[in-house]
DNA sequence: GTCAAGTGTCTTGACATCAAGATAGTGCGG
DNA sequence: CCGCACTATCTTGATGTCAAGACACTTGAC
């Protein structure tokens, strides 16, 4: 089956015939990808009263484990936000009594953010919503082809992670 | 090599060993690519005094050949944005003269948005640039392994692109 | 022809994000 | 124990995006 990237791959060849615009084919396809699954995840979250980006610092806390806790700083690194997003989303959160906020007791000039027992909760409920509809979009490839994509795209982002980039 | 998405993914099966988290392994990665990329772009771009949105669509005019010229709705569809964000958009780039605005002849109620000479050039000049980065970050991957990752996506994108989702 | 439903674009208002810089606290070298 | 570079978080101001709806025009049924 076709899809958009090819017509665009096809259209470059056709208006650029000088250019090799192979990398277009995955990383084209990795964007556009990505666009479609937040308009999809949007849709998902919604049942819950989540937004996608209450979501991301909800589940990176309480993926930490008991006591659910992390400083900004570390959910930066998870989010991949800037320092003044993860700030302002700190404090919606906090203004719904999903997390609230903790002098760290080791270093003044920090904080630590804990998950509330009702942001815990939203948290489980929404990852459940999230991984039924990820598993019908997967649905189109067996589950070695699952394997092989997961092991190409860890090879991409791999440098990203851990590389200070 | 390990990647932040493998952490992600022990750290779920610690906290919800009840859960299937495999989905992750796929779709989190397509995220957090796609967002690494997004920063990468706007840094490749900035040399070339463009945002990543004024390359989506001026790229999507150049592609479309000779006399380099689409409707607002067929904008929307390549560039996967809402109607009132590419209205703004049109609006920004034709304030640059990177595009204008003509009435379409054979509907009173549309437009066509036409790239100007120097909308065309700065496209160019911008195309290149990003092909350059974009095989860097490819060079992970053999030509084989890039061909069996754009085949993968290809399966996960087509649905999206080809029903009217 | 005419009316209703559909389509294409634009307007509005709320809001999330970013870059840059401010502020406060840490900790090492001497 | 002092000074200075570094780190962690927050503030500010500009901007881009979205959802929802308004408006003008088109199209098909009758």
């Amino acid at each position: 089956m076709e899809d958009e990237v090819d017509r665009l791959v096809a259209a470059w060849r056709r208006e650029r015939p000088d250019l090799d615009v192979e990398p277009l084919e995955v990383l084209s396809r990795v964007s556009r990808l990505a666009r479609h699954l937040d308009r999809a995840r949007r849709i998902a979250f919604s049942e819950h009263q989540l937004e996608p980006w209450e979501f991301d610092v909800l589940t990176s806390l309480r993926r930490a484990g008991d006591p659910y806790q992390l400083s900004p700083g570390q959910l930066l690194t998870q989010t991949l936000v800037t320092s003044g997003t993860m700030t302002n989303r700190i404090d919606r959160l906090a203004k719904k009594s999903l997390v609230e906020r903790l002098p760290d007791p080791s270093d003044r000039r920090g904080v630590l953010v804990r998950l509330t027992a009702e942001g815990r909760d939203r948290a489980d409920q929404a990852l459940a919503g999230l991984l039924a509809q990820e598993r019908a979009i997967l649905s189109e490839l067996s589950r070695t082809q699952r394997g092989e994509l997961a092991g190409l795209l860890r090879q991409l982002t791999a440098p990203f992670d851990n590389i200070p980039g």
